[in-house]
RNA sequence: GGCCUGGUAGCUCAGUCGGUAGAGCAGCGGAUUGAAAAUCCGCGUGUCGGUGGUUCGAUUCCGCCCCAGGCCA
């Protein structure tokens, strides 16, 4: 705790819900440290490593991810996973990296699961393995969830407690760990340190863009979500589907607007219905994204309403570098 | 102008044989450890179109009015 607070940290970090101005942020980051120093951008999203969902990931143009450069930004395929874990690991090699050439890292994204295993660390634990997943979903598929999660209450009682019988998605990963590894899940968590990351590179670093009025959001939101439709996400999404090795249950095909496309195309929903549902979806992102942002009380938030915003942001960025 | 149907939550609607009402969607709050733009948990937010009447009591029954749609003129 003798730790200086006031050093200067070695990065940046930019969050904020969907449609809150991360991104023109980041570049007018990069902009104004240009005359002092050189800045990359790591981007902390899960939706925009896929390599050709552009126009519904609101991903930077390649005219944009040129001027400044980017990492972790279409380094996956639509049929591929990635995972909070190759996330941090990423990103902490990036981190590293871009130090020592000199530049500054400057993380921006809207996936908190992302920054939060960052700052806080992620337990080692034993990967996905898509083997096991479907033998768990096969037993589910035939004997129902209830009784997956009574089987994790036998081998894994904390966590079944701690998860509702139809969090599927939570009962399936604790069953697998369980399964793969022969220790429960609840084995691997650890207490984190939270002095640690309170002075340190972590969450107080967060600069957080949070709408003072979700009103201001929401119509972000719409407008966006026309503007996307207007520049053909319709086609984008017609041209993954057209590949026919994508199917509606990837990790990349659940994103906010290509689910519902899918269903359209699929001809599982009104193309009528697409734009009000894709906007309800992204909306409830938004709210979930908050909810996490809440949850970190260190974060340095601007008001991503203000007229002043940007302004706000670049002074918290040069006193959080010792530019002052 | 006459007749018919409807008017209940932000939206679409259900319901009350008279005891002030509930679903879905939307919205709001929360959780979150290799799928996280995922997954899950919780919360009903209301002059029951208006106004008179009958009644111990009317959103419900009756009269009139207003609004929307339809049919007939």
């Amino acid at each position: 705790m003798a730790e200086p607070q006031h050093r200067a940290l070695t990065l940046v970090a930019l969050a904020g819900p969907t449609a809150s101005g991360k991104t023109a942020a980041a570049f007018a980051i990069a902009k104004h440290l240009a005359p002092r120093m050189p800045v990359e951008i790591i981007s902390v999203d899960s939706a925009l490593v896929y390599r050709g969902m552009d126009i519904g990931t609101a991903k930077p143009t390649a005219a944009e991810l040129a001027q400044v450069p980017h990492h972790l930004v279409n380094i996956r395929d639509p049929l591929q996973a990635y995972s909070a874990a190759e996330f941090v690991a990423d990103a902490e090699r990036l981190i590293a990296d871009i130090t020592a050439r000199g530049a500054l890292p400057l993380l921006v994204g809207g996936t908190m699961l992302y920054f939060k295993a960052l700052f806080d660390g992620i337990d080692p634990m034993p990967p996905a393995d898509p083997l096991v997943r479907a033998a768990i979903e096969a037993e589910a598929a035939a004997h129902g969830w209830h009784v997956m999660h009574a089987q994790l209450a036998q081998v894994d009682p904390a966590t079944a407690a701690r998860l509702p019988p139809n969090d599927t998605q939570r009962i399936q990963r604790a069953l697998e760990v369980y399964r793969v590894s022969g220790q429960p899940l609840s084995s691997f968590h650890t207490p984190k340190n939270i002095a640690a990351n309170a002075g340190g590179t972590g969450a107080r670093a967060l600069i957080s863009l949070e709408p003072a009025n979700r009103a201001w959001l929401h119509t972000r939101i719409a407008q966006r979500f026309d503007a996307m439709l207007a520049d053909g996400f319709l086609v984008e999404m017609q041209a993954l589907r057209s590949r026919g090795d994508l199917h509606a249950d990837l990790p990349s095909m659940r994103c906010v607007g290509y689910r519902q496309a899918w269903d359209v195309l699929d001809g599982q929903m009104p193309a009528a219905e697409l734009r009000d549902r894709g906007i309800f979806a992204t909306r409830q992102l938004a709210k979930r994204q908050l909810t996490w942002l809440r949850s970190m009380p260190t974060r340095q938030v601007v008001a991503a309403d203000a007229p002043d915003a940007l302004a706000q942001v670049l002074a918290l960025v040069d006193r959080q570098l010792g530019l002052l």
